[in-house]
DNA sequence: GTTTGTCTGTGCCAAAAGTCACACAAGCGG
DNA sequence: CCGCTTGTGTGACTTTTGGCACAGACAAAC
């Protein structure tokens, strides 16, 4: 495998890269790429942020929790992404309303708000950012919509469908995905099994029936 | 009183729409400035968009609903902001995801993709757009948050202390605000009315100690 | 092996939210 | 005044979700 350099990894990933001035090699060790291992909290509720995340490789989990030990997941930012909850507070100077831990081991760049307002310059980048804006408010819609109308089951059989056909997960990662406890999926997921939907091993779900889980994602109330 | 051209009146509000081009007064007919009254539907589910709506006077009120017959307010969009709903259809081509009614009677220019992108070469308006998504997804976060963490008591405490002293209101329109139904609405007030919270009558509540509705709607839990 | 910790299964109960059904009241137009 | 519409009050019941307690199961560490 050929090591390239991280700035034209970046632009190769996300073409608006390639035109803004001043360029990635240019703006240097302000930018440089850092390498996160999976589970590192990038940031977390009230702590201060000093730029624009950019995945380059892996991902990174977005969520925000309750008082008590709850957690709901709010979407992932994947390479080529900016993570752009950090925005709110450096747009507005709001505190940070959520948190953030990669999910794999990631490479990220910190971009820094001056550059990153020199880059709005380039009409590529802009658009690229406010698309990604937009698909964020689309998805934060949805989610709220997803909260607020559907039932446990329905949202469950949602979240199992985006993990492909063999998932390798505990239920309380299912819950803190979905903002509920851990009986709660348990005792779904074993009525999943008796259906005949799902199979059920320690940490391991094995899809057994997609058809009918769509069934249940895709039904009414 | 004195009347002033709409595109004065808008700069006016907006600051940074004073250094746009083609300024307001060029665009000429493109942006000819409209009148709803309240209650007026600007978009509904799935219908198609034609520009930003960008609010001179009044309010919209932006909401989502479930198949059957309920509705969640997800924000509403007050004079000098834009609402970005419609921007998820215009930068990506996603269907639209809510629905936008005037609450008042309102006076709102339709700005046309083509403009938007070239307003948006002048640094001043995008980081006005930028801090308005920005400020959006901050809203949506904690929509969310309160959806699927706080209980529906501590959820109608705030929604009162949002609208004054003096609600003139029905148990509906709340429970609309809310995305529940109706009965629960009328029997949390009763409930805050025979702790002496709020004093009830027809389409109207009246708050009498706003201090303990403060409490519940900072409750944990 | 045994221990330890994480993950899962489950029964029981409580609370919250929603559904249904219907009664009643207030205002409005004829 | 009379019916009609709209808003409210409420009781009874169900479903959904959550909380608690503890038992068993598996895997890795010792």
């Amino acid at each position: 495998m050929v090591t390239i350099p991280a700035s034209t990894q970046a632009e190769l990933l996300y073409p608006a890269l390639a035109q803004v001035r001043p360029s990635l090699a240019e703006s240097g060790a302000a930018i440089a790429p850092m390498q996160a291992d999976a589970g590192t909290v990038l940031f977390s509720e009230n702590s201060p942020c000093q730029g624009f995340p950019l995945v380059l490789d892996g991902e990174i989990k977005v969520s925000r929790s309750s008082g008590d030990g709850r957690t709901l997941e709010l979407y992932r930012v994947v390479p080529g992404e900016i993570c752009l909850v950090s925005s709110s507070c450096l747009f507005r100077s709001q505190p940070l309303s959520a948190s953030a831990v990669t999910t794999k081991a990631s490479t990220l760049i910190l971009i820094p708000p001056d550059i990153f307002q020199r880059w709005l310059d380039s009409a590529a980048f802009r658009n690229e950012v406010l698309g990604l804006f937009a698909e964020r408010m689309a998805d934060l819609t949805s989610l709220i919509d997803a909260v607020a109308f559907h039932k446990l089951d329905r949202r469950l059989a949602t979240a199992l469908l985006g993990h492909g056909q063999q998932l390798n997960i505990t239920h309380q990662a299912l819950a803190d995905e979905l903002g509920t406890v851990r009986e709660i999926v348990t005792r779904l997921l074993h009525r999943f099994e008796r259906e005949g939907w799902v199979v059920l091993g320690r940490e391991q779900i094995q899809i057994s029936n997609s058809a009918a889980l769509r069934g249940v994602a895709a039904q009414a109330g």
